[in-house]
RNA sequence: CGGGGCGUAGCGCAGCUUGGUAGCGCGCCUGCUUUGGGAGCAGGAUGUCGUAGGUUCAAAUCCUAUCGCCCCGACCA
């Protein structure tokens, strides 16, 4: 446990506050912590679990925390949105009127009141902006307009889990903007854009920003801003030659036209106890490219069949778009056989003995001489053709990209696929909240117009563990410098054996807070070990050691957290090293 | 929700199979020594063994229930 000194001083006056912060580093990893930034942001005293997804806020994470906020909330502010705080609790009312009561499920927390009234934890402010919107704003005078706010989140996750990554109350940034025109929303989407890409940056984030899926809610466009780290939760795909970039739901990528392959001889084969794709090219002798895959799905009631290679994985959102339905789900074994009279396994496309929807994905119907189910027990075909065989179903995109697919924008690249951590996402929401909550204004013409709105949100807390995903060694934290609790921390070596160590460094700090700098300065009186340790486990970007060796020959001792050697450096280029921006950005 | 695992001191863990009244390391407190990469010696404090029942002369240990936590899964025919 450590008690680090924090002075703040007032130039020339005698009185100094001193203040003390509470720093409970852990030498040993607590057993509940798998990601490397929940570890490292427990043993590093920034934060401390309540329970389960729920986390109280330390004092030197509540600095980074601070530290995050202020940086998104210039940005918004410079974009034009307005800051705004709305209640955590918010009536069923408005929930039932926008008919996400019914349709958000468990991860909303439902709590009564006293007198037996219906009431939620926000998950999400929609609700609340709208209704605020449509009591508020009533002409077209006062459009468009863009409401921000830096609020405490509650979703009952199934499953929380990674610390703050996936907690179940967290903070996060949520701005609505309110338009007359899609024209109007696009302006502010790009801003908010732009926004989001000034705020990354400043965050010191390796990051992307994704073409995403809009989902059942529909809308245009949608933009995910993804951190890059290995241990991120989600796929993002980018091309290796232009700027292409999308996450597995909404990738695409173009179906080449294969070589049409000299017709074979279509025969029906035994095939007993086969399930898999796989088993079945092992026990044919084929790839499994050479394979038209069945999958029987249910979208909104209807059973329908899918076609796919193989070697191609399923993609349910564009399975749900292509079937112009909400949801796309599984069919359960029992629904695929009463919905086409063959065993599971066995299903195929070629001489169906019921009537049902058949969509194929286009890389399905480039193949020749492919196997499929014969829609018999333990039977395949082989060196089935398309036109020959049967008729060519009609096709869409359902098919997950795989790295190494040419690239849908430009003829040069090639896909790659990475882990990324979800940060932000810009949302065109269109008019589907307005039409519920019917938020009008009258137009130019006296008339009655819904209004078109945007939302864009910001995981704040997941900043920073997503920041320590991509900044850490094995000594601890790596802090950007624009997150850093502090900006410098001193480190007073046998402060108590030598009072002139103790004076020059506490001399040192107040120096370096006038010129602007946040300091920790350690006084404590510990092994020096102690103090290195501690500091590199805060991440803190610059080190400067003050011991009586070091004041003998009038210098001081710099190391950025980076790197491995000390520096020897009088106070003017101290300033310099301090000056000139984080050494983390250094490649 | 399904599967698996774990709850013993602030943290990390042993003890449980084969019941006999609780231990190790780190941390914490005191003293001395030490002082450039998580010190050494000596002394000390801290547990209703998650909770509630049950079996037994006796339960951390066996049985039942319950609560909490962690991991995996919840799309490939």
């Amino acid at each position: 446990m450590a008690f680090l000194t924090l002075c703040a001083t007032f130039s020339f006056e005698i009185f100094m506050r001193a203040s003390q912060i509470f720093i409970p580093t852990l030498k040993e990893t607590p057993a509940e912590a798998e990601l490397v930034s929940h570890q490292l942001l427990l043993r590093g005293g920034f934060i401390r679990r309540l329970a389960s997804g729920l986390y109280t806020w330390m004092p030197l994470g509540l600095r980074v925390l601070r530290k995050v906020e202020r940086i998104v909330r210039e940005e918004m502010d410079r974009s034009g949105a307005q800051e705004v705080l709305m209640p955590v609790v918010q009536p069923a009312e408005l929930w039932q009127e926008s008919g996400r009561w019914e349709k958000y499920g468990p991860e909303l927390l439902r709590l009564k009141d006293r007198h037996q009234r219906d009431f939620c934890l926000g998950p999400t402010h929609e609700e609340v902006i709208s209704d605020l919107a449509r009591r508020e704003i009533h002409s077209y005078k006062q459009l468009p307009v863009n409401f921000y706010q830096i609020q405490t989140k509650f979703r009952d996750e199934i499953r929380p889990r990674f610390g703050l990554m996936r907690g179940r109350e967290f903070i996060m940034k949520d701005a609505y903007s309110f338009h007359m025109d899609h024209a109007s929303l696009e302006i502010t989407y790009q801003t908010m854009y732009d926004a989001y890409q000034r705020t990354f940056t400043r965050l010191g984030l390796d990051f992307r920003a994704v073409e995403a899926d809009n989902g059942a809610i529909g809308g245009k466009r949608s933009h995910e801003f993804h951190v890059l780290a290995d241990s991120g939760e989600d796929a993002i795909v980018s091309c290796d030659h232009c700027d292409y970039a999308a996450n597995m739901e909404k990738a695409s990528s173009p179906a080449k036209v294969a070589p049409v392959e000299a017709p074979l001889e279509a025969a029906r084969v035994q095939t007993p106890g086969i399930r898999t794709v796989a088993e079945q090219a092992a026990m044919l002798g084929i790839s499994s490219s050479q394979i038209v895959k069945t999958v029987l799905v249910v979208a909104g009631e209807q059973p329908v069949m899918l076609l796919l290679r193989g070697d191609d994985e399923l993609n349910l959102i564009k399975a749900a778009h292509a079937l112009e339905v909400d949801e796309v789900r599984m069919a359960t074994p029992e629904e695929a056989e009463s919905a086409t009279g063959a065993p599971l396994g066995f299903i195929g496309p070629k001489d169906l003995s019921t009537a049902i929807r058949v969509l194929a994905d286009h890389r399905a119907l480039n193949v020749s001489n492919f196997s499929t189910g014969a829609n018999e027990m333990d039977t395949h075909w082989v060196n089935l053709n398309w036109d020959r065989d049967l008729s060519r179903p009609d096709s869409a995109d359902l098919r997950n990209v795989r790295a190494g697919d040419p690239c849908p924008h430009c003829s040069a690249g090639t896909l790659g696929i990475r882990r990324g951590i979800e940060v932000g996402h810009v949302f065109q929401l269109g008019q589907v909240y307005s039409e519920r909550m019917k938020i009008t204004v009258l137009d130019e013409s006296g008339r009655d117009a819904t209004v078109t709105m945007g939302c864009y949100g910001i995981g704040v807390s997941r900043v920073v563990a997503a920041a320590v995903e991509q900044h850490f060694d094995e000594r601890g934290i790596i802090w950007p410098a624009s997150l850093s609790p502090f900006d410098v921390g001193i480190v007073a070596i046998n402060a108590r054996k030598f009072p002139e160590v103790a004076a020059a460094a506490q001399a040192l700090h107040d120096r370096l807070e006038q010129a602007g700098f946040s300091v920790l300065l350690d006084d404590r009186d510990e092994r020096p070990g102690v103090q290195f340790a501690t500091m590199d486990l805060i991440g803190l970007p610059h080190r400067v050691v003050v011991s009586d060796k070091v004041l003998a020959q009038n210098v001081w001792e710099y190391r950025a957290r980076r790197a491995s050697e000390n520096t020897l450096v009088n106070e003017a280029e101290l300033m310099d090293l301090l000056n000139a921006g984080s050494p983390v950005h250094q490649p």
